[in-house]
RNA sequence: GCUGGCGUAGCUCAACGGUAGAGCACCUGAUUUGUAAUCAGGGGGUUGCGGGUUCAAAUCCCAUCGCCAGCUCCA
């Protein structure tokens, strides 16, 4: 007898009965059974070990694919346990998934027990030699918890494991253990004297995990509840190879010198200070970039019809009580006290005076732009409105997300909202994701994901209304083409919306953009606008930011850019290196050249040599460094320089800037309008 | 906010119960320099802040603030 299996090109393989996917790997080639990782049978990933039967589709995946490196972490999370439960006694296993780059293994350590980075090395060393041993993977499947293998599993770790037993309860609560014929398996994978539930697959057995390296300890919670258990979560990474181990730690190295808050100061572009946490001060050169991606917004902005409008930073209390805000974001607010002073003991001061109309700093900058449209009677003819405002928000974020500049207290939003009518928001919505693709793509910033959040818990307005904003964003996404994460309950109160993640250079990834439908606030603002019919209606409103926040966009293409920004962002574009003190006066003259046209050159007039002027102008990332020497002075001409070594040689200031790239943002903008146009042309 | 780690000169770090130090940066002088560091000198610290233990605290203990990592939350 002998069964059919069909391959991914379409190709069918005999093969005798009983045979397993490693049989097939061999009946293929010898050199993809040594290779095979994992089997993909009929969509589902089994082990090398699994049986195949007649007519089954099936894929050998070998460490070229993601799902084998995934594989291969998760194996590796299990060698850990097991040598965490030698290594500490009484250490109680609870969940040990992957991650994008590596794996965890949350650990229930017992009273007065401690680990540490310390224990690393200790855990590694009996990781090594289980690799060593290379005990095969073996899944077991329980049917009842009278078998073995589950008797084993329970004893493992001391046999009083309540989260296992919590596991256990939630697995029989979908059936597990019932002896029904529809019952979920529940299966076990045995290394050596080790076994842990899962669901599998791994890798064929412990010898692949030799090139695996834990990294660091943290503190979680079983089932991420801060009001049960304290965890210890060790992490780890695995390869397939040295190499990509290496490569990987290399690349982390690489990150931790592109860490905004290092280049922060490197570069001079900002500080934080103790007493005010969460609230940058940018410099005059992070003020440069700030503004340069200020105006290039402004300037897309523009392009799109937006009109551009300034409101209160402060504004009463009542304002946020008819918005929702002091409902449901009282706590990252800043409130205003009044304070006086005593009219008979001036030295004695009431702190926290009564006030008629108390004040709110604004976290948010629609209320304002409602009461811009609400000033005076609007025509269905005017919509879509769209007013934009670089507003400052502060809001107040607890001690222990405040990051840098990418998570603050206090900082700029380049915050729009469209008024519109409801048959608007689609081709609104289009429009603006076309935008902010087009936005993120001047940066280079190509790995976007788009999220569709909705109704969250607390929320306000009617189910009918969510269900129309939830639409209207789902049908711009799809008319769009455009692939989207559906995040249940994640959306705004006021509103469902669609978030543009984009991943930086160290692989995280941040919200930048997000697109909010609202039907609540112009409702609650009393917003209205007159139709075509002559009749009121309350318009619809989209929220919507591309950078977010300016403070954390600055991070994020910091990290991206490793501080050498594009010529038209940099703060320094050209730095003039006068050979020696007799040419200084000829560097200044060609620095005020370069200026005149609208370049911000500036010259290193310092007694030093040439190669700690170069070494000065390299580091601090300028793009140009500019020589000049007796040549040059005679010639009338400057020596060129590029911030990555390249040497452009001679030739006159007005040819260097003739061939530069975009250096302000009209120039920007003006080639992005040239390419535009080309490719609405085409 | 929770858990853990860490706070020493502008920055990176040393000193780990016994007189706070180095490199870089900064300032001064000499030098006048041709593509990633010229030499010499100088200023700069109530060791985050507040308590405690001790003859003596940067060092040990407590508390607090900040930073870092993770969790949770978010632009």
């Amino acid at each position: 007898m002998s069964i059919s299996v069909s391959l991914p090109d379409g190709s069918a393989k005999e093969l005798p009965e009983g045979s397993l996917v490693r049989d097939l790997a061999k009946a293929i080639s010898p050199r993809l059974a040594k290779a095979a990782v994992v089997g993909v049978v009929n969509d589902q990933p089994v082990d090398v070990t699994h049986p195949l039967s007649d007519g089954d589709s099936v894929q050998i995946v070998t460490d070229k694919d993601p799902l084998a490196l995934d594989t291969l972490r998760h194996s590796a999370a299990h060698l850990m346990a097991a040598a965490i439960l030698q290594e500490v006694p009484g250490a109680q296993l609870t969940i040990g998934p992957t991650t994008d780059d590596g794996f965890y293994y949350d650990i229930h350590l017992p009273e007065g027990a401690t680990l540490s980075e310390s224990d690393f090395p200790r855990i590694e060393a009996r990781m090594k030699s289980l690799a060593k041993a290379a005990a095969p993977f073996v899944r077991c499947e329980a049917e009842t918890k009278d078998s073995e293998v589950y008797r084993e599993y329970v004893a493992i770790d001391g046999g009083h494991n309540p989260f296992k037993q919590e596991i256990i309860e939630g697995l029989e609560a979908n059936g597990a253990f019932s002896g029904n014929a529809d019952a979920p398996q529940v299966s076990f994978y045995k290394t050596g004297d080790f076994v842990d539930l899962c669901r599998g697959p791994h890798v064929p057995s412990a010898k692949w995990l030799k090139h695996t390296k834990l990294m660091k300890i943290a503190g979680a919670y079983w089932r991420a509840d801060a009001s049960r258990e304290q965890l210890v979560r060790v992490y780890g990474t695995a390869f397939f190879s040295a190499a990509d181990l290496e490569a990987h730690l290399h690349l982390l190295e690489e990150a931790k010198k592109r860490d905004h808050r290092v280049l922060g100061e490197k570069l001079d572009l900002f500080h934080f200070v103790e007493d005010a946490p969460g609230f940058p001060f940018l410099h005059p050169k992070g003020t440069t970039v700030y503004n340069g991606l200020m105006d290039f917004m402004r300037a897309q902005l523009t392009r799109r019809d937006y009109h551009e409008v300034r409101t209160p930073l402060i504004l009463p209390e009542s304002t946020w009580h008819t918005s929702g805000h002091y409902d449901h974001y009282l706590e990252n607010m800043f409130f205003t006290k009044r304070k006086l002073r005593d009219a008979a003991v001036p030295e004695k001061i009431i702190a926290d005076a009564e006030e008629d109309r108390p004040m709110a700093v604004k976290p948010m900058n629609c209320p304002g732009h409602l009461m811009i449209y609400k000033h005076r009677m609007h025509s269905h003819k005017e919509l879509p409105l769209r007013i934009a405002e670089m507003g400052q928000v502060h809001r107040r974020e607890p001690s222990g997300v405040r990051h840098g500049m990418f998570r603050v207290q206090a900082f700029v939003q380049d915050d729009a909202h469209h008024f519109c009518t409801p048959d608007q928001i689609e081709s609104e919505i289009g429009m603006l994701i076309d935008f902010f693709f087009e936005v993120y793509g001047v940066f280079g910033l190509d790995d976007i994901r788009l999220e569709l959040s909705t109704r969250p818990e607390k929320s306000i307005g009617s189910d009918e209304v969510w269900e129309r904003a939830e639409s209207a964003l789902e049908q711009a996404l799809e008319g769009g083409g455009r692939t989207y994460q559906l995040n249940e309950g994640d959306g705004a109160f006021y509103g469902p919306k669609i978030d543009f993640h984009i991943r930086d250079s160290l692989g995280r990834t941040w919200q930048c953009g997000t697109i909010q439908v609202d039907f609540s606030m112009p409702d609650r603002f009393g917003l209205e606008y007159v139709g075509a019919d002559g009749a009121r209606h309350t318009p619809v409103m989209i929220h919507r930011a591309c950078y977010g926040s300016l403070e954390r966009f600055f991070g994020i293409i910091t990290e991206h850019f490793a501080g050498a920004f594009p010529l038209w962002l940099a703060p320094e574009q050209v730095r003039v290196l006068p050979i020696s003190e007799k040419f200084v006066d000829y560097a200044n003259g060609v620095a005020k050249a370069l200026r005149t046209q609208g370049l911000r050159a500036r010259v290193d007039d310092s007694d030093e040599r040439l190669g700690y002027k170069i070494r000065g102008a390299t580091m601090h990332k300028v793009p140009y460094a500019i020589v000049v020497g007796a040549a040059e002075q005679e010639a009338n001409t400057i020596n060129v320089r590029c911030r990555d070594g390249e040497d452009l040689g001679a030739t006159t200031v007005d040819e260097f800037v003739a061939q530069l790239p975009a250096f302000s943002v009209p120039r920007l903008i003006s080639r992005l309008a040239e390419t535009t146009q080309a490719d609405a042309a085409q």
